[in-house]
DNA sequence: GCAAATTAATGATTTATTCAAG
DNA sequence: CTTGAATAAATCATTAATTTGC
């Protein structure tokens, strides 16, 4: 009973590009300062080609870069999975930091946007992109938590920075709570079905995570 | 019977492949690890630079190194007041948007660190654009619902984005509310305009997130 | 020094769970 | 008890980063 597929709504969210230059441009450099970038204009093409699917002989040659000289570098055609630049990445730490966890539709629209500026990028690239990090921020945390099974009280306890003064509370708080939904509606054109929009309350938290503290994670 | 409605909501961006192959989407690069917090991070670097000074010493700090950037709205002046530039601007609106109001010295820290790579910025321009911006929404707002009441279902607006759903749900804190799941709409056309009345309701303090929102519509 | 081969991260999908409504 | 909605967990897939061999 889940569902079935269904493509539907999705499309409005695709990408438009930027205004026109997206800039970025970085790309290449193996190692090192990253910064990878792609110009590659274009590209949205979407069609695929499904080289995918001619497999990958066991240790063949995958993709190499070797090119190198040629005048495009690769171009790929059919379109890659997204690639971020650091200014987005950058971008999407902070807010992550700041406490968001999953964006609505709305202010996934708005954080495209941005990050738009900075190289090609859709809003589900934005979805995905939280739906990991909350992910992984929080097997990286278990996993540590596991390891330390000592320390009394230590748990990343990172930056004492801190500054206080006032205020406490601000946003964020919300750690990730083990369950706790969040709105979104995924709301396509109308249909008749309302929503209801209901919340439930929130956490549960286990665990409790001091901070989601990643700074310099990856 | 309700089944086909259902498809709409699952709709993920692409969601399943059919039989084989196909695939949606891909483009830009996605792992490795990437430590963007020191790599580049180094905004400090670019603006250790100075150039200011060597420009125009006496007229104070200007950002002006070379950008590429977009539109910059700053004329700036030369003056000695933090001018920012639209990046700055639309990702601190962005963190706005998201529930942010009153960063704490961390998020501070982080936020002028990353901001500080489209153009010169300090922790109290960063600290002092939350305080105006929030009070600022706030008599806007205020001056609005005297002349506006809300229309609860605004036929037309159908396709406008807008919307506010309601807090978004991210970060802050609820203490409130009476509904809990949330939706999440992705596809931004219809989201739930009584949420939005509703909401009035809840945000006690916070007076509401109806997001500022720039119009860029897109 | 290159570039194939390997590894590590992490984007994108799929599946399972959870909660609420009917 | 069944069904819809939404998220988290698990998994798959791809490519940047590294290592290795010449």
């Amino acid at each position: 009973m889940s569902m079935k597929v269904h493509q539907l709504a999705r499309g409005f969210w695709e990408q438009h590009e930027p205004p026109s230059l997206s800039l970025g441009c970085k790309r290449l450099r193996p190692l090192a300062p990253k910064l990878q970038s792609e110009t590659v204009t274009s590209a949205d093409s979407v069609s695929s080609f499904d080289l995918k699917s001619f497999i990958r002989p066991e240790s063949g040659p995958r993709k190499l870069h070797d090119k190198k000289d040629t005048t495009q570098v690769e171009t790929h055609p059919g379109g890659t999975r997204w690639n971020p630049t650091q200014e987005q990445i950058g971008i999407l730490e902070m807010l992550y930091g700041g406490g968001m966890r999953t964006p609505n539709a709305q202010q996934i629209e708005q954080i495209t946007a941005q990050l738009g500026r900075y190289g090609k990028i859709e809003g589900k690239n934005v979805f995905y992109w939280f739906q990991n990090h909350k992910a992984r921020e929080r097997q990286k945390q278990k996993r540590n938590s596991l390891g330390i099974s000592h320390s009394p009280r230590t748990p990343t306890a990172v930056n004492t920075i801190s500054l206080d003064t006032t205020r406490g509370g601000l946003l964020e708080r919300e750690e990730d709570s083990p369950y706790k939904r969040k709105c979104r509606s995924w709301g396509f054109e109308s249909l008749e079905l309302e929503e209801s929009i209901r919340s439930s309350k929130e956490e549960g938290d286990r665990t409790l995570e001091l901070f989601p503290l990643h700074p310099e994670g990856r």
